[in-house]
DNA sequence: CTTTTATTTAACTAATTCGTTATTTAACAG
DNA sequence: CTGTTAAATAACGAATTAGTTAAATAAAAG
């Protein structure tokens, strides 16, 4: 699996807020199957499903333990998304630079009506409802 | 808007590598969609469908300049991604000693298969291919 | 062996996603 | 007006997703 196919997996896992809830609920520790489908109003072949897609994202890992199958979390898999993320970092943590300036005539234009209007004709829009 | 719906769009809106990759671009400054279209092996309308999802999950901004429509990178939606990292950090930064037994604990704590396993009886496993 | 408990798989359906091509809208140039 | 360029929308199909109920599997209990 290449870092793309691995970091499209672990989002994919992660877009879905059950899923996020499952892994909320194993930070607390490790526990069985039907323990996590419990909160949820949802069959369990739904949350095995969901249990699944959690793995194949590397986000939990599965142990045996006579009839239950105990799921715990894996945080590397999110540690791929914390690097990724770091990248655009500086984007909300840094200043904006020139991004910054450009925002700033955009919100000053919104405010007030921009200049460039110097032939007000103001035509309907055609999808937008009356 | 609730905070999970958001979530949930921002991280469906990575999931795909086209628009992580789009999101790359646009890192570098401000552009126009034939732009952002050009290093893909895809359609205009393609590149339309995932602008407009980046747009909902509040990661990009369009303006309009004649018949130009400049895509800008918006950074605050990535900021939600990362406070959601935030408290999952822990699990890889810190030692997973500690962790290790902290998780150890709970799960002695919490409800436990009543009886182990006295007599690990190993029976051939039915579906596995040889 | 039979039953119970925990979990998965099978089969199905409805909704969503991702791509296409064809058409449409919008702004501008001559 | 006509034509060009930039981008979006319409209509369609294939693939995936997320849920369901019913049946199968695995280990343990009686």
């Amino acid at each position: 699996m290449t870092q793309q196919e691995r970091l499209s997996a672990t989002f994919s896992a992660l877009a879905d807020p059950t899923r996020r809830a499952i892994l909320a609920k194993l930070a607390l520790g490790e526990t069985s199957v039907t323990e996590i489908a419990k909160p949820f109003d949802m069959s369990m072949p739904a949350i095995s499903r969901h249990l699944k897609v959690l793995e194949h994202a590397g986000l939990i890992a599965r142990g045996r333990e006579a009839q239950w199958r105990p799921c715990r979390l894996q945080a590397a898999a999110l540690k791929g998304v914390d690097d990724w993320l770091g990248t655009y970092r500086q984007f909300w943590e840094e200043s904006f630079d020139r991004l910054d300036g450009y925002l700033s005539a955009l919100q000053a234009s919104q405010k007030k009506p921009p200049r460039k209007n110097k032939k007000p004709v103001v035509k309907p829009k055609k999808g937008v409802a009356p």
